[in-house]
DNA sequence: ACAGACGGGACTGCCCGTTCCT
DNA sequence: AGGAACGGGCAGTCCCGTCTGT
C-alpha cells in the first residue's frame, strides 16, 4: 500500500468538485470530501491549507477538465465550421445541460464577488476560453463559412448569451429543452456571424430556422 | 415606544435582503439580520419560521422593489419605444451595475438548484417580467418603432443575454463599463427586433452604432 | 423537561471535575465532560468560554465540595481537640486515600507553574484553608489540648507534609497504606504541636504511640 | 561529517528533559524535541519507539543527573553530618527552587497514576534516593552527630516533608524564599532526628534557631 | 542513521438555527 | 417580544507514528 498516492492533490481536488457539484459548497464539509477521496480530513492540510484552497484547486480541475474534453474533441477534426460547431455543441451540453456544472459554476460566480483570487483564477479560465472561441472562429471566418465582423466583440456577446441561457434555463426549462440544443447551437453560430447563403443548403441549416438565426 | 413596529415582517425582509446583498446569504447569521433590524433573533420567528422563510421574504422584497422601480420609472411616460428603453436601462443598471442586486441573484440562482420552493418563486417573478417585456414590445412593434418577428422569443433571447452580460461582467469588467451602458442597451434593442430605417435618425441611433444592431 | 437546568454551571463543574479526576485532564476532551453532563459540547459555551475556564470552575467545585465537607463534618463538634482531629482525618482522606482527588490536585499543581490564574485560585484557596487550621490549632492551644509554638508555622510544616505524604504514597504505598491512616493523623498533630501529658491518657493517644508523637 | 552522534540517545533524552521541564509534556511534541536537539522527528523513532519510551528516557536522564550532583558534591566530604547537610542543601535547592525540576516532576507524578511504567521507574529512583539518605543518617548517627530513633521511619517523613514543601512553595513563595533556605535544611534535618546538645554551638545552631528545631 | 513527507485521528473553539421560558 | 440555552456540525490545528528514500 503505498502511502503516498502520487497524485493525491489532484485526486483531492476532483472530490472537491464532483462533491461541491452535488451540493452547495457551504454544504460540504472537508470531512465528506476526505471520504470521497479515501483518506481523513488532516490529509488534507497536507496538500491544501484550506477550504478555500481546495476550492481554488476544484476550479483548476474544472478548467482543465473542460479544455481537454474540447481539445480532445476537435483534435481529429480539420473543417473550421465543424470544429467550431462541435465545441459550441460541448459548451452548450457541458454548460447548460450537466447539472452538476451549472451549480458549481454559479455557486463559484457567487464567491467571485467576495474573493478576488477566485475571481482571478476564473477570469484567467474565461480569456483563454475567450482566446479559443476567437482563433476558432477567426478560422472559420477565413474559410469564408462565416461572415463575422468583430470576432472579439461576437464571441464576447456569444459567451454571454450562453451563460444567460444556463442560468434562465434553471427557471425556464423549455429554453433547454433537449430537442433545443440543436436550436441554441444554430442561434449562437447566429450571435458570431451571417452564414452565407451558400453554405445554408447544409442539413444544419434548413430553411425552416430562418427565425432563429435571425438574432 | 411601540413595541410592534406595524411592518415588523418587512422590515426584516427588507433588513434580510440587504445583509444577503452585501455578504454570502450562508455568512448572513439571523442575529446579524435581527441587528440590523432592531430586534433579536427570538423575534424573527415570530414573523419567520425558519431562515429558509426569510430567505423567500427576501427574495419578495427584491421582486417587489424592482418591480415598483419599473413602473414607478414608466408611469409617466407615453412613447411606446421610450418605455420599452427606459426598462431595459433600468435592468442594467439593476442587474448589471448593482453589485448587491448581482451578488443576491447569483446566490439566490446557485439555491434554485436546491430548493424547488426558491426556484418556484423566482420563476414566478420571471414568468412577470417577461410578461411585462413582452407587453412593452408588442407596444412597440404596434406602433412600428421596431421590427419583431416572435415577441415571445425574442424576450427570452434578451433576457438571457442580460443575465449573461451579468455574470460575464464579474470576470471581465469592460463588459459593463459605465461608458459601455449604452450600447449595451442598444445591444438589447437589436436582439428584440430591427429598428426601422425611419426611426434611426433618433440621437441614440446614430450611424456610428450600427456595428452594435448588427446582432 | 425544563431546558435550562437552573444548576447548569455547576452541573459542568461537577462533571468536569468527575472527568479530570478519573483521567489526566489533557485527556478529557470537552464533548466527554459535555456527554457527562448531559448536554452537548456547544452548551457548555453557554456558560463557560473555553475549556481553561472549565478547569478552573472544576477547581472551585473541588473547594467547595472539600470546604462543605469539612464544615459538615466538625459543625456539631465543640471540643476544640476533637474538632481538629475530625478535620486532620478528612484532610488524609481526601488529600491522601482518594485516588481522584490527588490525581487532580497533582495535575492542577503542574498547571499551576504554567497558568497565573490558575495558579492565583488555588492560593486562595489554600489561604483559606491555612486560615481554617491556623483558628482550630488556636482553639486547642487555648484550651490547653495542645502546646502550640507558633500556629502559623506549624499549620504551614503540617499542611506541606500532607502534601508530601500525598505525593510520596504514589510511589510508596505504604506510606498510607489503610491501617496507617491513624498514625498519619496523630504524626500531622505532633507537627502542630506537643500533647500536654495530661490528655495522654485519651485513648487516642495510648502508649504504644509514643514513638510518633517524637516527630 | 559523523551522521551519528556518538550519544544520540542521551542528546535526545536530555533535550526531552529540557523541553519538558520548560513546558507541559503534553505540550511538548517530538518535532520541537527533535529540533532541540538538532535532528527531525524521524530520527528521535530510531532510538525510542514512541513519545512514552522518551518520556522515561527523560526521567532516567533526570535520576542520572541528580544522583551524579550529589555524589560529585560529597565525593570530597568526611564529615557525616557534613555530608548529610549537603546533600539536604542539595534536595532543596533541586526539588524546591528549580522551578524546571519541580514542573517536571509534577507532571510525572501526574502521569505515574496513569502508566504502571513510569511510577515503577519513578520509585526505584525514590528507593534509591531514601537507601541513600538512610546511609547518609545512619552514619550521623553512628557518629553522634544526630539522635535518630528509626532512621527508616525519619528518612520517609523528611522526604515526604520536601516534596510537600516543593508543592505549597508553588502557592505560598514565602515558605521557600532564598532567605528561607537554611531555616529548610534545619527543619529537614530537625525531623530526622534531634541534634545533641553538645554540637549545638556549631553555628549552624545558633540559639535563636530553637524554635525551629522544635519539630 | 537520518530526513522529510504523509496519513490519520482527535479535539478545541466557534457558529448558528431553533426552541423554550419569561 | 426578548433572550438564554441547547444541539448539531465544522474548520483549522496539532501531533503521533509510519513510510520512503538517501
Amino acid at each position: 500500500m503505498p502511502r503516498t498516492a502520487p497524485y493525491m492533490p489532484r485526486k483531492l481536488a476532483q472530490a472537491a468538485f464532483e462533491q461541491f457539484a452535488g451540493n452547495s459548497i457551504d454544504n460540504v464539509s472537508l470531512d465528506q470530501i476526505a471520504a470521497h477521496a479515501g483518506v481523513t480530513k488532516g490529509s488534507i492540510y497536507c496538500h491544501y491549507k484550506s477550504k478555500h484552497d481546495l476550492i481554488l484547486a476544484a476550479c483548476s480541475y474544472y478548467y482543465r477538465c473542460y479544455l481537454a474534453k474540447v481539445h480532445g474533441e476537435i483534435a481529429a477534426i480539420t473543417d473550421p465550421l465543424e470544429r467550431l460547431m462541435r465545441v459550441l455543441e460541448l459548451s452548450v451540453h457541458t454548460c447548460v445541460l450537466d447539472r452538476g456544472s451549472r451549480a458549481f459554476t454559479t455557486e463559484i460566480f457567487a464567491l467571485s464577488l467576495l474573493h478576488d483570487d477566485i475571481r482571478a483564477s476564473w477570469a484567467q479560465f474565461y480569456d483563454s476560453v475567450r482566446e479559443m472561441y476567437v482563433g476558432l472562429t477567426a478560422a472559420v471566418k477565413s474559410s469564408g463559412q462565416l461572415e463575422v465582423e468583430d470576432p472579439c466583440h461576437a464571441v464576447d456577446m456569444m459567451l454571454a448569451a450562453i451563460e444567460g441561457i444556463k442560468l434562465r434555463a434553471t427557471f425556464e426549462p423549455h429554453i433547454a429543452a433537449n430537442d433545443e440544443q440543436r436550436h441554441l447551437v444554430r442561434g449562437l453560430l447566429a450571435i458570431l456571424g451571417r452564414v452565407p447563403p451558400s453554405t445554408s443548403q447544409d442539413k444544419n441549416f434548413a430553411p425552416d430556422d430562418e427565425r432563429i438565426t435571425r438574432n
